[in-house]
DNA sequence: ACAAAATATGGAGACAGTCTCCACTTGTCA
DNA sequence: TGACAAGTGGAGACTGTCTCCATATTTTGT
């Protein structure tokens, strides 16, 4: 997956910087920024922008990559340390909690997940795969039904994801996980 | 709400005809036309168009308003003839076979539930209040937990909508919907 | 039946983003 | 230090959205 491409000092510095800038905008709430404008508020040219970044997504993606396998690996962490219903129900909440405290993350994880281009996929794929262990450790201890793939857990996280501007975002998907958590119980 | 506004004849006509050929394309799955484009062929011009539709979503909601005004019929009629648990699962698991033959109101619903505009969120309104309906008079009959609103269940159909376009669409919002209804349970 | 008033039309063109292209700059390596 | 590779920036082409208004159609009043 990731090439062996040693990227120019110069390169490596300007895609740290724009991944910076983004970061910065994202945490005060500018998602919406002409593309070029952003390459010019980065201090680069709009074409070095577009080739470190050939989508909106892409830098989004870029951005809350560390926060995204920061999630996985607490995901891991937690099953194997933990009762596999306990682990799922502490993910799922703590998954929740994140997304109040980072919009980007929420949006991101939105267009992420609706996103059809495949290589944008991979954010994504990832946490299904963490969701998909947790359900597989739980079903193998009968803790938790073993009818149930990652998928449909998937599309409840996407509605929680999107839902994320709402005034009622919080108590609606913290009911919304509980639902799910209940509805896991074999 | 209905604004008592008498429409000229040809006006009338001219709306009815946008309406009959978005349908006709949204069948065929053709939904990223070029909204100029569209003007051109279903014969109008592009100011006709944008007068009565402003936006995409105006268009698809008109489309489709039938559809919904008809799914929440069959909410209502549910719930006044069968136990409340039943009702909610017949219209939950409608939903879901309906999407699967209808994409274009997936994609109308997906939009129209992510749109912040408070205009077109009239089509989901009377969606959630639907849900509402089904939740309240079953959790005063007993027969589903009374702590989860009409937000929690909105979410996870937004997931749903959201999703309409995967391989394994049908299998996982069918698990959801089995989730949802056991996390239910009083 | 006719004219005036009200309403609607269409499509040219203004506008706003996106993205490409390539002459030039900067970094790397021997 | 020179030569080659890698990267840059930003002008401008391109694409889709939306507005504006001279023209056409319908309705209303007589």
């Amino acid at each position: 997956m990731t090439d062996a491409k040693p990227l120019r000092a110069d390169a490596r510095r300007n895609r740290a910087t724009l991944i910076a800038k983004a970061r910065e905008l994202f945490t005060d709430g500018c998602f919406d920024l002409r593309f070029d404008d952003f390459a010019k508020l980065a201090g680069v040219g709009t074409g070095t922008l577009y080739r470190h970044f050939p989508t909106r997504e892409a830098l989004a993606e870029a951005v809350y990559q560390e926060e995204l396998a920061a999630m996985c690996a607490r995901a891991a962490e937690l099953r194997t340390t933990r009762p596999a219903d306990e682990a799922l129900e502490s993910f799922l909440r703590g998954f929740v909690d994140h997304l109040c405290a980072h919009e980007g993350l929420a949006r991101t994880l939105t267009s992420l997940m609706a996103g059809q281009s495949a290589a944008l996929a991979d954010g994504t794929r990832a946490l299904t795969q963490a969701v998909a262990d947790l359900l597989t450790t739980g079903a193998a201890s009968g803790s938790l039904r073993d009818d149930v793939g990652p998928g449909a857990i998937m599309m409840a996280l996407h509605g929680i994801c999107a839902a994320y501007d709402q005034p009622t975002f919080k108590p609606d998907a913290d009911a919304l996980i509980t639902l799910l958590l209940a509805g896991l119980k074999p």
